[in-house]
DNA sequence: AGTACAAACTTGCAAAATGCAAGCGCGATT
DNA sequence: AATCGCGCTTGCATTTTGCAAGTTTGTACT
């Protein structure tokens, strides 16, 4: 899909920043599993492969969702955070992950977050809110 | 992305069935706009082309999101149809177009929908519900 | 000091997905 | 009988992806 330049319904909108599949593996890792280094996104399950992973962690940072920051001479301790702009999908990702719960058999429902998603999805929030400090952009 | 026949993550899973932007933008037609023939499709302003509609909308049909009823001796009387799966989106949907408003300066705030989203989003959906009568899977 | 290792990328190339234009078969309309 | 609209399919150029390999810079070990 040709990204637009503006678009007037929101969901093309939304979908233009974050609407492929890597992306949104991307911002889960950040989000829910609170990874920052390239290393971190690498060793997901869904084995993204180094180009891509590059050229979404750019275009995220330059759509505004990530920020990166790295280390005075050490490469090692580059980091990439949420904005709030990215903390604001915790209601997507969340009802995203309702969806694939209802329908997909094999989650794994030992993952303990996805008891706590069922029974308890705004105290989840907030915990994993309280991984980011104050964004407040 | 590879499409997997299995994953453990809820995530992954909904976006192996509609995780590319062409079919969410279909599912948004379906639920939103109520259209459900290929002809209307075709006219949403996002211009997608005739062969990735009719791929996306047999992809969609496979996995069971949406019903294909063909008009005895017309194809005039085609007609794509969302199933209870589908139905489930919605909240996904709504979160959607909850942070695209938030962060889509050229959102098209006259569309009646946009209002009703933000002051009566349950009112809203049990609307639209009405439209499908009763699918019950 | 020299070697090894790791982290974060980049590059090259084959394979798959997309965009665009054109065409096709069928029933309805004129 | 001829034309039109509908729901597609086909062909082909362009773009995006997947995979493997290589590069650069700092860190650790001997």
């Amino acid at each position: 899909m040709k990204k637009r330049s503006s678009t007037v319904c929101p969901i093309v909108y939304a979908l233009d920043i974050w609407g492929d599949p890597w992306s949104l593996i991307v911002l889960r890792d950040v989000l829910i599993h609170n990874k920052r280094h390239y290393r971190e996104f690498l060793a997901s399950r869904e084995r993204i492969s180094t180009n891509i992973l590059s050229a979404r962690l750019q275009s995220l940072v330059e759509a505004g969702l990530l920020v990166k920051t790295e280390g005075d001479s050490n490469r090692a301790q580059t980091m990439y955070r949420p904005t709030q702009q990215a903390l604001d999908l915790f209601p997507v990702i969340f009802a995203i992950m309702h969806w694939g719960l209802k329908y997909n058999p094999n989650t794994d429902m030992t993952i303990p977050i996805m008891q706590e998603l069922v029974t308890n999805e705004k105290g989840l929030e907030q915990r994993l809110l309280q991984n980011f400090g104050d964004v407040t952009s």
